[in-house]
DNA sequence: GGAAAATGCTTACGCTGTAAATATTGATTT
DNA sequence: AAATCAATATTTACAGCGTAAGCATTTTCC
C-alpha cells in the first residue's frame, strides 16, 4: 500500500459520484468518502478547498452527461426525454444541479455558464419548429418547455417515493417522447 | 422573566418560519432559534421530537397558505399565479415542500396528503375547461400544468439569483396569468 | 397541600467540517 | 548521488451542531 495515491482527486470525485447515485449529497461525509478511498480523513483537503468544491465537480459531471445526451439526440423530444431520464436516473446529482441553489455555489460561475448552455440548447432545438416566430416568442416557448421538463421530473420522482404511482404518471414515464409532443408542441 | 414561556412551541415555529423567509432551512440551527426565543438551547426538545418535526410544521404552514390561495382564487390562472408567487415569496419554504424530498420526511404521511390535496385542486379546477374530456386526459393535463408551474418557479428563482434576468423572464413574472393562459391553455 | 405531569435548564456526547502541524514521497537541482 | 524543495499524505485538534440524560421549577389535579 503506497503512501501516495495516484490521481486521488479523480478517485474522490468518482466515489462521491457513486455515493450520490443512491444517497443524497447531504448524507455524504468526508470521512466516509476518505475511508472508501483508503486514505486519511483529511487527505481530501490536499485536492479540494472544501466540500463545496467536490460538489461543484459532481455538478460539472452532470452537465457533461446532459450535453452528451443533447449531442446524441436526433429529435427534439428525445433530447427532452434524455433530460428527464437523467433527472430520474441521477436524482441526487440533478438536485445539486437544479434544486435549491445553495448560496455557496455562487462561487463557481462556470456552473451557471453550463446551465445557460443547456438552456440555449433548448432554444436552438426549438428554432427549426418555429422558423417564423419572433426571438422573444421562441424564448418564452423555451422557458415553458424547460419548466415543464423540470416540473415533470419532480412529479415523477414524487411518484417514485410513494408506494403507488398513478396510472397517468406510469404512462407518461413509459412514453416520455409522446408526452412531450402532446404537451409542449401543441 | 418567567421560567415558563407561554406557547413556546408556536413561538419556535414562528421564529423558524421567519428565518426561512430569508435563509434556507439548512442554515438554521437550533441554538440560534432557541436564542431568538430566549430559551436554553435544548428547551426545543420538550416540544419537538427532533429538528425534522419543526420542518414538518413549516411545511404544514406552507400548504395552508397555498390552500388559502386556492380558495380565494376565482380563476384557474389566478390560482396558478398565486401558487407561483408563493414559490417566489417563500422560496425556502417552497423548497421544503417541493424540493429534494428528504427521506426523513416520509415519517409525516399527512404532508403527502396535503400535497395530494393541492394536486387535486388542479384537477378540479381543470374540469370546467375540459367538460368532455376523459378522466385520464384531464389528469395528464393536470400533470403538465403542475409541472409547468413548478418548473417556472425554478426558472424565475434562478433568474433572481443571477444579476441580470432575461427580458422574457421579466415579462413572464409580471404577467403570470397571461403566461399561464398562453402556455397551458393552448 | 402534596403528588404527578409538564416544561425548563445544565451538562455532556458523538458526529462532522476543516485548520494546523508534521511526515513522507517525488521531482529538481547541484 | 546528495541535497533541496514541492507535492501529498497523516495525525492531532477544535469548533459547530443535533440531541440524549439528568436535574430544577412550575403547573395541574386530586
Amino acid at each position: 500500500m503506497s503512501y501516495h495515491k495516484e490521481n486521488l482527486k479523480e478517485r474522490l470525485i468518482e466515489i462521491a459520484w457513486e455515493i450520490c447515485i443512491t444517497e443524497s449529497w447531504h448524507q455524504i461525509n468526508m470521512r466516509y468518502v476518505a475511508e472508501k478511498a483508503g486514505v486519511s480523513p483529511t487527505a481530501f483537503y490536499r485536492h479540494f478547498k472544501n466540500k463545496s468544491d467536490l460538489k461543484a465537480e459532481l455538478i460539472r459531471r452532470g452537465y457533461e452527461l446532459i450535453n452528451e445526451g443533447r449531442e446524441n439526440a436526433n429529435t427534439f423530444s428525445s433530447y427532452g426525454a434524455h433530460y428527464i431520464k437523467f433527472g430520474l436516473g441521477y436524482p441526487h446529482i440533478y438536485d445539486l444541479m437544479f434544486g435549491n441553489i445553495d448560496s455557496d455555489m455562487s462561487r463557481y460561475p462556470d456552473l451557471e455558464t453550463r446551465s445557460d448552455a443547456a438552456f440555449n440548447g433548448v432554444i436552438e432545438g426549438l428554432k427549426p419548429f418555429m422558423p417564423d416566430a419572433a426571438e422573444k416568442d421562441i424564448r418564452i416557448k423555451a422557458v415553458h418547455i424547460w419548466a415543464s421538463v423540470h416540473g415533470l421530473v419532480a412529479l415523477l420522482r414524487r411518484g417514485d417515493s410513494q408506494d403507488s404511482k398513478s396510472e397517468e404518471l406510469k404512462w407518461i414515464e413509459n412514453n416520455l417522447e409522446e408526452y412531450l409532443e402532446m404537451t409542449t408542441f401543441s
